[in-house]
DNA sequence: ATGGATGCAAACTGTTTGCACTACT
DNA sequence: AGTAGTGCAAACAGTTTGCATCCAT
């Protein structure tokens, strides 16, 4: 499988980063990890506990949640808010920045605009400010066709 | 008072809509769309819940949220959900269409970029879809000034 | 052996819901 | 008079927390 080099590098990443923190390279953390990336797309807390549940490797809600921050901060997770008031995540590693279309309420695609970071440049010299991070969430709905 | 004019014009949006539906012109509705139009900026359901119950007019959180949804659905109020989990409104009428900086996770600014405007054109036509509503928000921090 | 991490369940927070009562039309 | 709207409290959903136990170091 041509992607096992991409989890052998978030492996690194995150064992790198235990090992320079001095915290625990337990099991969990790595089949977790392992799980997310196996998920194509967006996910909530509660998806991934399930399909942890279903696995080999049964994990509690506090653990999801611990180590969904702990990945959150490495990086190697998004975490979103979209217009319910759940937290959806998703694999972030390797996949270049992108923003959200959000349609009929349920559908969700993926697009990439470079004139956002043209809107970011400008922000951070009008208000003489550093932007770490943004979310563009576009609403919208299919197109009827016409017969 | 220049702004009675603004608050003449938003209860009227409020009663012609009420007449039409054939909705009841409760006094809850017209003292709640008040206190919100004397806010400034953005405020959550608990925060107007508590200015309701410390004014002449105290009112349930049922009819809050209840209320809530009806200016969100007549655009006299916009819904927004940042990065914690509770949501946050703002009077919209009158207010030309801005997005928002948030600033060391407290400190909200607003700000206006006409090139948002060419992002969602470009999607529609792209995608073929119909877009309703955005929300763009940029996270970042002030710069530290150097003594 | 030590204490950071986990599992479990209870607590919490913001929002929604059910139902009896009120008051607009 | 009829019923939409309100108030209250209980229910709910997602997340966080406290504590006993476990296991990576």
């Amino acid at each position: 499988m041509s992607n096992n080099k991409v989890m052998d590098q978030i492996k690194k990443i995150l064992d790198n980063h235990l090992e320079l923190k001095k915290q625990r390279k337990t099991p969990e953390r790595y089949a977790i990890l392992e799980e997310i990336y196996n998920f194509n797309h967006h996910f909530d807390a509660d998806e991934l506990y399930n399909k942890m549940k279903k696995s080999k490797f049964s994990v509690s809600r506090a653990t999801i949640y611990n180590t969904l921050d702990l990945l959150v901060e490495l990086d190697l997770v998004t975490k979103h808010i979209f217009k319910n008031n759940t937290f959806k995540y998703e694999k972030s590693f390797g996949y270049r920045q992108h923003d959200h279309l959000i349609l009929d309420s349920d559908e969700i695609l993926e697009f990439c605009d470079p004139r956002i970071q043209l809107i970011k440049n400008s922000i951070e010299k009008i208000y003489d400010v550093e932007i770490e991070s943004h979310s563009l969430y576009f609403f919208g709905k299919k197109k009827k066709k016409l017969k």
